[in-house]
DNA sequence: AGATTTC
């Protein structure tokens, strides 16, 4: 019999109360920070004085405080880690050094009747969680934290889990499963995961919880950088945008402010929500790098790092931006700060270079790396450059009339260039067909009112370049139309990732030609994978091209089924002498064994699908 | 080759 979420909660916190004298809990992984937590009198010094603001190498604090750092790099998860999942004696929610939850009413006790309710509303508005049943999941790294099947489960927050509850999440998605208890585990994190998974929670929910226990953020006198703990990249402004709305949401009454950076837009405005104080900077590259220039951030203070979009933000275009800013800064190093990286797709080259950034990480992988998912129905055509056009008004035409929720149905037709954007949006409302296009030619107002303009289906066709393939989420769009195919089969995966999100079907056309014969091979593999019909032409093209891979940043080396794959298991990387990046936990057997996680987990009756 | 990323 399954036990429900509430249930669960339920009997979490009431034995949580005596669990001080109960040393064998079976139903809940106790990440290693919430162990022996010091007592509320023994206040933090860590980092309040200037002196430690000052200097990144007393950063992070030394072993007396360092446990009150729920999510910094923890010196100690060699030891601890190893007993995960066996409860060790210091279970203590109550008592533990954070003050502000004493007073207040546990915000799961009365859940029993609200979760019902969202339960009911969830099938129609939340995420479809039965779509992601049976997904394969792979870790690798040393002492992984096993996954929670709640939020419950991890000591997230009480203004965190408020607003977890005020965004309607009633249960995590996989990757938040797996993600978050390893990043409030204070451990480095490549995270890969389908599409539409819930990753933005996944690095949001361990950044803001961090924040809230640490100490307060510093404020220097006499000058005007300010000093964010929290920073966020991601490759295109509309993402950041995205991505600080949903920080905002996350982190609403909980006192941790995220504020966004980004280029095209004037920089006063936000200077002057920097100056009001940051914990979160969510930024684009460029902008990030004027910022630092004028001295108006610094990031001597950074606790924790995450790249959206990773293997973009370290591909040829940006790579020497993000290793200037990472790198060649005042950021502090890999094992002083915690740096998390999350994308649908990483090929392996790219994971080799972000090692570079990375201290003794665990790699996560939610579904095959870089595969799409099974919601999305595929479909190619072959359509010659001069016949694209009548066909695209085929499928606009049959598009006019679907709608869902009194919606008009969105549909996002990527194309090669800005110019050819532009010529496509034209042609299009020319035709009857209210199009509206966003590229890197257009003004950021333009870009941002086109956005808005799509999403409301004021203008129901949106015309874009890869400035839109990844990462917006943008409800609604039941067909993606890939009028021009990428050279890249991950920005494939990623251009039709922009529907069939959080669980819902969606459609995905394609127009082929001779000119994509290189995509051939990896298009139709993952086609495959995803379970789709590959048409016999296309499966002529990959036999007759079996080395072409799709623009060179192949993924499939004729590699095995499972393609969830961290690089440093390839035979060819060589973990070189005693590596400082990898040796750091000392000893200690691999997690994975079966020591710890069947005995920590597997008690309450969750039977867990994706184990 | 093209797309993205500051002024």
């Amino acid at each position: 019999m399954r036990a429900s979420w509430a249930d669960a909660v339920a009997n979490a916190e009431s034995s949580a109360g005596a669990a001080d004298t109960a040393p064998r809990r079976t139903n809940s992984y106790v990440p290693p920070h919430l162990r022996n937590r010091p007592q509320a009198s023994e206040a933090p010094v860590v980092g309040n004085g200037p002196s430690a603001a000052r200097l990144p190498s007393a950063y992070p604090p030394q072993a007396s405080t360092g446990s009150r750092w729920g999510a910094t790099p923890s010196r100690d998860l060699g030891r601890s880690g190893l007993d995960g999942g066996r409860g060790g004696g210091g279970w203590n929610t109550r008592g533990g050094g954070w003050d502000r939850r004493e007073s207040e009413v546990n915000p799961f006790l009365n859940e029993e009747e609200t979760s019902k309710a969202i339960f009911d509303v969830q099938e129609n508005t939340g995420i479809n969680f039965d779509a992601y049943e049976d997904i394969p999941v792979e870790t690798s790294g040393e002492n992984v934290p096993p996954p929670v099947n709640t939020f419950a489960e991890i000591d997230l927050g009480e203004g965190l889990n408020q607003n977890i509850k005020r965004c309607k999440y009633v249960k995590p998605t996989p990757v938040q499963r797996h993600a978050i208890p390893i990043s409030v585990a204070g451990r480095d994190l490549m995270a890969c995961a389908q599409t539409g998974s819930g990753k933005t929670a996944a690095f949001c929910f361990p950044i803001i919880c961090g924040i809230m226990r640490g100490p307060p953020s510093q404020r220097q006198r006499g000058s005007r950088t300010v000093f964010p703990v929290a920073l966020i990249l991601s490759p295109t402004r509309e993402l950041s945008i995205q991505i600080h709305e949903e920080a905002r949401k996350f982190s609403y009454q909980t006192g941790v402010r995220a504020v966004v950076a980004y280029g095209g837009a004037p920089i006063n405005q936000q200077l002057r929500d920097l100056e009001r104080g940051v914990d979160i900077l969510v930024a684009t590259p460029g902008r990030l790098v004027d910022l630092l220039e004028r001295a108006k951030v610094s990031l001597q203070n950074i606790r924790y790092l995450a790249l959206d979009e990773a293997d973009r933000m370290l591909d040829m275009g940006f790579e020497p931006q993000i290793r200037r800013i990472v790198e060649q800064m005042d950021m502090p190093p890999p094992g002083q700060r915690q740096t998390m990286l999350f994308s649908a797709t990483f090929p392996k080259a790219i994971q080799r270079l972000a090692s570079d950034f990375l201290y003794n990480y665990i790699f996560l992988a939610v579904g095959r790396v870089g595969s799409s998912t099974d919601l999305i129905v595929q479909r190619v055509e072959f359509v010659p450059d001069s016949d694209k056009r009548s066909y695209l008004m085929d499928l606009v035409h049959a598009e006019k009339t679907n709608e869902t929720h009194g919606k008009q149905a969105l549909t996002l037709v990527f194309v090669e260039t800005k110019k050819g954007a532009d010529s496509l949006e034209h042609w299009l409302c020319m035709n009857g067909f209210p199009a509206t296009t966003i590229h890197g030619d257009r003004t950021q107002q333009e870009r941002e009112q086109a956005l808005r303009s799509f999403k409301s289906g004021a203008t129901p066709i949106l015309v874009a370049t890869d400035v839109a393939a990844r990462g917006l989420d943008i409800p609604h769009v039941a067909h993606v139309i890939n009028f021009d195919l990428p050279n890249d089969i991950d920005d494939y995966v990623h251009r039709i990732g922009r529907t069939g999100r959080a669980g819902k079907t969606g459609l995905a056309t394609a127009f082929f030609n001779e000119s994509n014969i290189s995509l051939a091979k990896s298009l139709s593999e993952l086609m495959q994978e995803a379970k789709q019909e590959v048409p016999e032409w296309l499966a002529r093209y990959a036999l007759a091209r079996p080395y072409g891979s799709g623009g060179g940043r192949s993924r499939r080396g004729g590699g095995p089924r499972f393609g969830g794959r961290d690089f440093r298991r390839d035979s060819n990387y060589n973990r070189g002498g005693g590596g400082s990046d990898h040796g750091g936990y000392g000893g200690g057997g691999a997690y994975g064994s079966s020591s710890g996680q069947g005995g920590g987990h597997s008690g309450a009756g969750f039977a867990s699908a994706w184990d």
